[in-house]
DNA sequence: TTTCTAATTGCAAATCATTTGCATTTAGCA
DNA sequence: TGCTAAATGCAAATGATTTGCAATTAGAAA
């Protein structure tokens, strides 16, 4: 690994800082979806504040280098763009699996085709919800 | 219309009460998806209190009537479960559209089935994000 | 029908995630 | 090297949702 950050954060026409370097880092090195509380632990020797971390996300999202996820645990997770990938999520514990497999392009297609108000769609969400095998047995 | 919600709470094994059936009303006669804060403006009249619309939410939803949609709009919308469609919606103005055409059942079965850790998938979620026609222009 | 109990509701207050205002610092261009 | 807009930290605000507790009520049992 060890990519260039400030490469990746200079096509993205953003400033490149610490914050945001350290940010991209961690979303390189941890291969899952995320959130700011998170991030603020792993990093917490190099002492950013909460909100730093917040304000990131929101610029390396609108920037599109990150996504968000919705794993409805009630704080907001987001993953690298170019990592494409769904997750099923446990509805029972929590605990995750990802999935590469996705037709939803062509839906995409399909319904933009049709779509009396939209004109363009950049990105999607899908995710699937169940319980684990641990779950199903307690 | 005019379901008879007594029933259907009858049938999730859920009490009858007014805030349930009001609430159960409300979802039937709009078909879209509603947050607490809505459903509380549309019930003013009757009184219920925000923190009631929220259990009242969670009942409905572990008991399998409604489901959630994630719009990425800060809070939490629901569904009818028996209502099963998906949603665009515009990342500029929060504009929504929805489409039927779903083929995440295939791909549910298909995860299942390689997925070590997951026993039953029960809900997904699959919702598109993009620009509507009067937010690309502007 | 009346009684009883657990579930539901209301109200007030707490909590949690996220955002905002403002002063200070810094990245990157002139 | 200096300048300016953007980024950061800190404290406080906001907004959604949850929790504790007392009062009420639905529905089963007597």
């Amino acid at each position: 690994m060890n990519k260039d950050f400030a490469l990746t954060l200079k096509k993205a026409k953003l400033k490149v800082t610490p914050a945001r370097q350290a940010i991209l880092e961690t979303f390189s090195s941890d291969c899952k979806p995320i959130n700011a509380e998170y991030i603020h632990q792993k990093l917490k020797d190099k002492g950013f504040n909460l909100v730093t971390i917040y304000r990131t996300l929101t610029s390396l999202e609108t920037s599109g280098l990150l996504k968000r996820v919705d794993l409805r645990k009630g704080s907001t997770y987001y993953e690298l763009t170019d990592h494409h990938h769904h997750h099923v999520i446990c509805t029972g514990c929590g605990k995750t699996e990802s999935f590469e497999m996705c037709d939803v392009d062509k839906i995409s297609k399909g319904v933009l085709r049709k779509s009396p108000l939209f004109e363009t769609i950049g990105q999607h969400s899908l995710e699937l919800f169940g319980t684990c095998k641990s779950c199903s047995k307690g």
